[in-house]
DNA sequence: TCGGATTACGTGCACCGTAATGATC
DNA sequence: GATCATTACGGTGCACGTAATCCGA
């Protein structure tokens, strides 16, 4: 059988021309070169090579060994690459998500169950965390759309209705319930990191009003020193997050409650059974 | 880069189940296997099997590099056979025809251009010949039907008779001329090597009454022993091969008569043109 | 006690580099 | 005299084997 290291230098040659080349780029020198190009033809039996005495130059046996060669080296390079980054799959993970909320409520559920993994978490859309579902990119993703498809198994989890923050002085500070229209004449604050509900307000909302931070950090800053609205959800509130000056009103609209779904590939549907059965208690447990 | 030889032994590995069997397939020490599966693992990152301490188990990501061990041995042992099969086509020509008196003309035409190269040949029928002109089993054939094709360019050779050698005291002795129904009744001397003349023999006579030789010297021995009748042809009684003791009568049909093409494929035609130019100009010189 | 993996240690070969030689421009 | 391949020779790393150890049926 061929060695790798005898396709590269093959391939090192052909690409450069002369062996020369060739050793300085394998840091090696000429005649290390030479003797294996001279053991590659002993072990295939031909000869790879028309030698000029001083210029050597493949020959049509030699290119097509040069085609064989890159073709191996490109599969010896995608495996070195590929068992890793299976390996890496076997021991991660990866959630996706269309929202914060579910997100982090659903991750400590996971973690819980695979203690010896690791956990990844990110967020997309809906589109993306599907594809991403079914190349094996996410194992499990929360959506807010059901999803079609046999080749998936998913899982009502749970609702999340957005709620408006207002200062006691507000114009809107007296409603009930308020509406995106409502709201498209004032700024808000926001974080970048809301999922699909960045979507929501840039389509309901003036884009032009609205204050995104990056940084959670920096909203909630920002919150604390301005009077500016900010979002707010059924489901915050319940985990106590909550603001004595301020009144929180609910949006009246479909488009500020949503749904939102656990899925998996149906072929994994017995390994993520667990997590599965665990959010229905938990999303029971908390009501 | 991970060397061949690491994944030879993890193939065994992965087909024997213990590094002890194994091992002894490889003609190699468990130990040398031991640090050869852990020497992988280094390369690739990763761990490949379950340690128990007294057993090894492939674990998945192993199975998952066994996968692409295999595929990148048998596209080794690809390179190792096809460079050598290219090689030795890259010297030889193979000549493939559906009888042998235009073969026995072309090949030293052929051996005469291509002075370095082994010039091998071959009988066949018709289709086969083509299918192997199409994948390069042959360079050049000898058809006795035009081809079809675009990819294929064929040239006119030569035209062959058959006559029937009969005693001078044979009853069909005296006649002009004679047809296959005339001999259906009476046994024939053959050589078994004349190509698609046998199937026209098989078709048109008796096949009971065949006395098929397999070698060419038994056949001549026979004629000169026996008094049975056997076939020549023009071409072959040009040649100066012919009897005084011996009638020899044409055989008046269509059947006894046929064209010779020669063809190679279209992209081969450069390569090949001399050969095409020189049979030409021999068959003129011929008449 | 046997099957099977690992550790420890010494050895040889295969691949490497340096230096010299050859060949062509 | 450049450039480039090959031959010659000496060095070294690494894959190998042997022997010893460990572990579980």
């Amino acid at each position: 059988m061929i060695e790798i290291y005898l396709l590269e230098q093959l391939a090192a040659v052909a690409e450069h021309g002369t062996l020369l080349k060739a050793a300085e780029v394998l840091y090696l020198s000429q005649p290390a070169l030479s003797r294996s190009m001279k053991k590659l033809e002993a072990e295939l039996g031909v000869s790879l090579f028309d030698r000029d005495n001083s210029k050597i130059t493949l020959n049509k046996t030699g290119q097509y060994a040069v085609e064989y060669a890159r073709r191996i080296l490109e599969l010896d390079r995608e495996m070195c690459e590929g068992v890793a980054d299976f390996d890496r799959r076997q021991r991660t993970v990866s959630v996706g998500a269309c929202a914060p909320f579910p997100l982090g409520e659903l991750t400590p559920v996971i973690q819980e169950r695979f203690v010896e993994m690791a956990v990844t978490t990110e967020l997309s859309d809906d589109e993306k965390l599907l594809s991403g579902l079914r190349n094996r990119s996410y194992q499990l993703v929360i959506l807010h759309e059901k999803p079609e498809g046999r080749d998936l198994f998913c899982q009502h989890y749970l609702e999340e209705k957005l709620f408006i923050v207002l200062p006691k002085d507000h114009p809107l500070a007296k409603r009930k319930s308020v509406t995106f229209d409502d709201l498209r004449e004032y700024k808000v604050l926001l974080v970048s990191s809301i999922g699909f509900w960045m979507e929501i307000c840039r389509k309901r909302l003036d884009p032009e009003k609205l204050i995104v931070q990056n940084n959670m950090d920096a909203l909630l800053e920002l919150i604390e020193a301005s009077t500016l609205p900010h979002f707010t959800s059924d489901r915050i509130m319940e985990r106590g997050f909550s603001n004595p000056d301020r009144v929180t009103i609910p949006i009246e609209e479909d488009d500020a409650k949503t749904t939102y779904y656990i899925a998996c590939l149906n072929s994994e549907k017995k390994k993520y059974g667990a997590v599965f059965s665990a959010a229905r208690e938990a999303v029971l447990r908390g009501m």
